[in-house]
DNA sequence: TGACAGATGAGAATGGGTCGCATTTACATG
DNA sequence: CATGTAAATGCGACCCATTCTCATCTGTCA
């Protein structure tokens, strides 16, 4: 834990952030989760952990976090935005329409597709999101 | 301007909808606009030819259209929803971040790679929509 | 044409997300 | 190690896209 404490810190302060416990807290509750928590379920699990953390705070900390590109927002269909730690490799979601699963997808062939497409264009990824809506097929 | 008429009509009473004035207003603007109008938008420029149409009303009409497949939704990151008529082919759309040109994109590759990693994992695409952020490259 | 389920208008309500401001805190400096 | 100061926080008010409520109206089908 203190090598992870450390090296959040230190992560803060490389994006030019003061580390404050809010923001530790936010960052290793991330760090931990097994899923894609919004904004609202980030809060709830902060205050077990820091008891005095605002929701307010943590709005602007997922902010600052994702300006900071330590975090990703992801935006999904009529629901509140869900965050991830910045993946090593990127990758698209995909959810599972009947129970809301999500589950993450990813293929080198399609990233360099798409980026060779946009550079056709005269463009450059600044970055992208694929949301994939889809039903577990039937027969298996 | 009959034909469409009788066009979007038909579309509204195959989709089980009856056929209202307020109706057939969206379903045309969408089908001349040039653009990705947000609901306000459609609002606006349907107020001009039919006066009475009431925001709520733009609201549960864009809603009933794309439950019937007619038109669909763009969820774009921090801006409300943006509509546009079901393309013939499938398409992406990526966002000029500098402008907010939103232009659309498509590769036949890239949906069929999609498609055969999703169905690798056991599902099947009910729809998906893939958001890229771009910028215009420096040197052209 | 009449009945009536479904659609509409107007405005209130909802809910995710942001802001203003007084207070607290991280951290650079002496 | 004390301290000044800008940045961060907590709280509640606020914003804005979207949805809901309900009284009224209108397509549609018999």
């Amino acid at each position: 834990m203190t090598a992870e404490t450390t090296e959040f810190a230190d992560a803060l302060r490389a994006a030019g952030l003061r580390v404050t416990q809010q923001r530790m807290s936010v960052l290793s509750i991330l760090m931990e989760a097994q899923d894609h928590p919004n904004a609202d379920e980030v809060f709830t699990r902060a205050k077990e952990i820091d008891g005095s953390v605002s929701f307010a705070t943590v709005y602007r900390t997922l902010a600052a976090l994702e300006e900071a590109g330590l975090i990703q927002r992801l935006n999904f269909e009529n629901e509140p935005a869900r965050f991830e730690i910045t993946p090593v490799a990127e990758h698209d979601h995909m959810v599972d329409i009947d129970t809301g699963e999500v589950i993450e997808i990813a293929s080198e062939e399609i990233n360099r597709l798409r980026q060779e497409l946009v550079a056709r264009l005269g463009y450059e990824i600044v970055n992208q999101h694929t949301l994939i809506r889809a039903r577990k097929k039937p027969g298996r």
